[in-house]
DNA sequence: CATGTACTTAACCATATAGTTATATAACCG
DNA sequence: CGGTTATATAACTATATGGTTAAGTACATG
């Protein structure tokens, strides 16, 4: 069997995003950058399970590692989430209500033809 | 102020969009209803494939199943990507570059103090 | 330089995911 | 009814993911 296909940017910040503590973790970075025990401390899971998260995080580009004494905080960086919004623009036509309405009055006008 | 959201909604929107093959299924049902086989065409997997990758999707509500003869037609909901949209806004602030640097320049006239 | 603090990595486990082939179901058509 | 078309499900395999505990690394400080 052929190896796993090659993540792309897109498939990588989707999958980074699909889990919630990663997303907690994000939010929590909204307000600054934290230490890893401090982005921890909230979650009732271990310190190593909270570096694996990161790391995905990190893989992903949204989230950013620094260096200080012992320390090694994180800091958000939201840029990949732009690709993301972007690729959901083409989408949100459909989710619109309003154009969703239009769409049905075409629909009905032309079976009316 | 953000609104309240499942995370189990996100996280199974997300899981969905996070593979390529399914971003591309949706894309396809943008310019309308398609059958299973029309949907698989351009894939080199076979049909159990793409039959589980819309199992996928219907289970995250991006795709609805229709029935008309030996037939089962998906069209694409797009209603779940709105939530993913709306739950982006609360990081737009962090990417966009030119508030980006609003916010640097406020830091810095706050450090003048 | 020994010890503590803040992580990271390794090894392991259970479950999920993405694909396959083979078989089953469902509807139409002669 | 029997065959064909369209799709779904089952059973299996390989790899990925998300967690654990235990051991390793990096820096600070007494």
């Amino acid at each position: 069997m052929v190896k796993y296909m090659s993540a792309d940017v897109l498939s990588k910040t989707f999958a980074a995003l699909a889990d919630p503590t990663r997303r907690a973790i994000l939010s929590r970075l909204t307000s600054g950058e934290a230490s890893v025990s401090e982005i921890a401390k909230p979650f009732s899971m271990t310190m190593p399970a909270i570096s694996k998260h990161l790391k995905v995080l990190e893989s992903a580009g949204l989230v950013a590692r620094s260096k200080s004494a012992q320390w090694r905080p994180r800091k958000l960086n939201a840029a990949p989430m732009k690709e993301i919004s972007e690729w959901l623009d083409q989408y949100r036509q459909h989710w619109e209500e309003r154009l969703d309405r239009l769409d049905l009055y075409l629909a009905k006008l032309q079976q009316n033809d």
